[in-house]
DNA sequence: AACATACTTTACGTGAACGTAAACGTAAGG
DNA sequence: CCTTACGTTTACGTTCACGTAAAGTATGTT
């Protein structure tokens, strides 16, 4: 069973053109199976994806989303390559972090120009 | 006072070069004094560019940039103006916290896999 | 005056991430 | 068989965010 997917399934589901989907696996992100002239993705492509578009919606390239995405697939080696894997693991999430504090800033800084609209538009009058 | 910066020294405290300084300024988003040819920026216009930057560590255009930074200068407008303005901040903190959550989830399954990483080296035996 | 240094404008170049048009294959339905 | 719908490759075009080279200007130093 394991369902599998057309170009056109994915790039409906996740709001993003056939193009792109190509593209990303031109750049390799992505490799679906190809049967005669025709790409069919599984559930790994499709999670694959799920995780190129968040990267994106945070700012990352696609090459800083492929070292990220190719984290999560080990590969087993040996300790060395694991302590180098370990080394990059770590440093992304410094990053992540950094982002957040990025994030919490101007949400705060937002939520005190909501105030201040709010303020503002109690004392006026109208005008 | 109320300290003042040359072009250079807002480029080298922030770790960008002046020519992105002048193209901030081309979009609008930065308007330095200009005396003689020279650029004076104030602490204003230096708030300004630390906005800029953090927006784009958080993966925003210049231009999404420059709507949220014109956001903190409610410029006292009228009660429609400010509904308006209201309104777009408030999508921008949706936007936002979409993002953060991105972010948890992308720094739990890192930690996921810093997990694997230090199992996977426990269980070896170096190769 | 000559020179160095820092700043400037103008304008073309570049890499990333696609968009878009052209031309073609293939399978289903009438 | 023809059309329609969807898929494909190839390749040039576009936007954004600057980089970079060329040439001019302003200020200070020797």
């Amino acid at each position: 069973m394991s369902a599998t997917y057309s170009i056109r399934d994915l790039a409906q589901e996740f709001g993003v053109t056939t193009r792109s989907l190509r593209f990303y696996e031109e750049k390799g992100l992505l490799s679906p199976d190809r049967h005669k002239q025709t790409r069919t993705y599984d559930h790994a492509d499709r999670t694959r994806l799920k995780l190129i578009l968040r990267g994106k919606r945070l700012g990352f390239s696609l090459d800083e989303s492929a070292e990220i995405i190719n984290m999560y697939d080990p590969k087993a080696g040996n300790k060395n390559q694991m302590q180098v894997l370990l080394g990059k693991v770590r440093e992304k999430c410094e990053h992540l972090q950094e982002q957040q504090k990025d994030l919490e800033m101007m949400l705060k800084d937002l939520r005190n120009v909501e105030q201040r609209c709010l303020v503002s538009m109690a004392d006026k009058t109208g005008r």
